[in-house]
DNA sequence: AAACAATTTATTGTCGACAATCAGCAATCG
DNA sequence: CGATTGCTGATTGTCGACAATAAATTGTTT
């Protein structure tokens, strides 16, 4: 396997081109909100920002615009998407199929190191829990999944599942984002690496999937109680 | 709803802007084999060809690349991508998962007319495998497959099925495309669409996967017999 | 003749400039 | 007074030119 420890920027300047960077850097400014959802993202303002011209800003979001973390109307400018409760649904009937693959094929193939690894970040996750520190958990969570798609050992599945996670987190970014439920996300979390452990990949695929389905469902309360029209 | 009838050119090049444009002329260009998988494509020449400077050419190549029909080196330019036996394998996993979530949902909400349309696509591709035409066959394939994705009605089941069914299409073009297998195809599709008619998602689902099963199937047989060694 | 070094050539990477287009406002006319 | 028309500033779309890099070629030396 390729030395996957820790690519130096060094590294990454030589071997991704500028506007792969610029691309990433783009990415890193949605998914923390900094650029919001809906909002119109200036060519020239970015190119100043990281020191470029408008060229590698504007491949960069054609890249982003394909990965659908941008929309573009024509002669107006490209915007950062807004992801809509209904289009988040859509994302969740999808990932439930993917999640399923992953707990199946990760309970055929996780080694013992992977499994100690996953049940690291579970406890982590129970320590966010315990002190209430939601931010930590969401991104514990991320990373969490992160993984398991990982150990499945498929990298177009990796590659799918990413791209729909993201838009995920679009939509987590509009604000609505739940309060509880940390502590029974975690439960159905080690009911799932417990699968793994046995090696049981049906259960582990069925138990992921209702983990997603789950998951929608907490979103859907959050949403409505947000929203109650 | 807006008139989705017949978008006419005029349309196209008012909404679309030229990059996009330029994206999906290269994309026929790979997909249809005039540029070869592994090939080094070059901007200028295709900047000429299209009758634009390298800007809109560089900016849709930054398309297709996310979207993984070409790869990119820094400094020696963009390939059309390979897929291997292995990387095909791959994809095949995951379309499995997402046909047997297509069949389902399609079962679930098909109209009489949708299924009428699937009828029509079935004798057409019965009457190609009367004569052998094996090229039309394959284009009814697809159109078919298609279509069953578009009937889910579900924008981020297409958008990630097209996705990664691009990349078997790059495989086929490998030029070991299978010789024999059209009828029983068909068989199957006949059997799905049966399913379908009868409203029944979970055999329309487990009938779907295993279509894509046999496929991945035929696929190896091909390749086994391509390559004896 | 083979291996290495220097040079040339082709191609990509990046930039600044100009043209095209759009949103907003002001002026005009009914 | 409302609507339409014509500016105006800002932003995107596109281009041609130049710099940087890699591949190919040639020349040189042993």
């Amino acid at each position: 396997m390729a030395p996957t420890a820790a690519p130096t920027k060094l590294q990454l300047v030589q071997s991704n081109s500028l506007p792969a960077l610029v691309q990433v850097e783009i990415e890193q400014l949605i998914l923390s909100g900094e650029l919001a959802a809906g909002e119109r993202i200036n060519e020239s303002d970015l190119a100043m920002r990281f020191g470029t011209s408008r060229g590698p800003v504007r491949e960069a979001l054609r890249g982003l615009e394909e990965s659908r973390l941008v929309r573009s109307e024509k002669n107006r400018g490209v915007f950062v998407r807004e992801v809509s409760v209904a289009e988040a649904d859509e994302i969740y009937d999808v990932r439930e199929a993917l999640d399923q693959l992953i707990g199946q094929r990760v309970a055929e193939r996780a080694t013992p190191q992977q499994l100690r690894d996953l049940e690291a970040v579970l406890d982590e996750m129970d320590r966010a829990t315990a002190v209430q520190d939601v931010k930590a958990y969401h991104a514990l969570n991320l990373r969490f999944h992160d993984m398991l798609v990982d150990f499945a050992g498929n990298a177009r599945l990796t590659e799918s599942y990413r791209l729909l996670t993201k838009g995920l987190l679009l939509y987590r970014l509009r604000g609505l984002q739940n309060g509880g439920g940390l502590p029974v996300s975690n439960t159905e979390h080690k009911a799932v690496v417990a699968a793994i452990a046995a090696h049981d990949g049906v259960r582990a695929g069925r138990l992921l999937r209702q983990h997603a389905a789950a998951s929608r469902a907490r979103m859907h309360k959050a949403a409505a109680a947000a929203k109650p029209k």
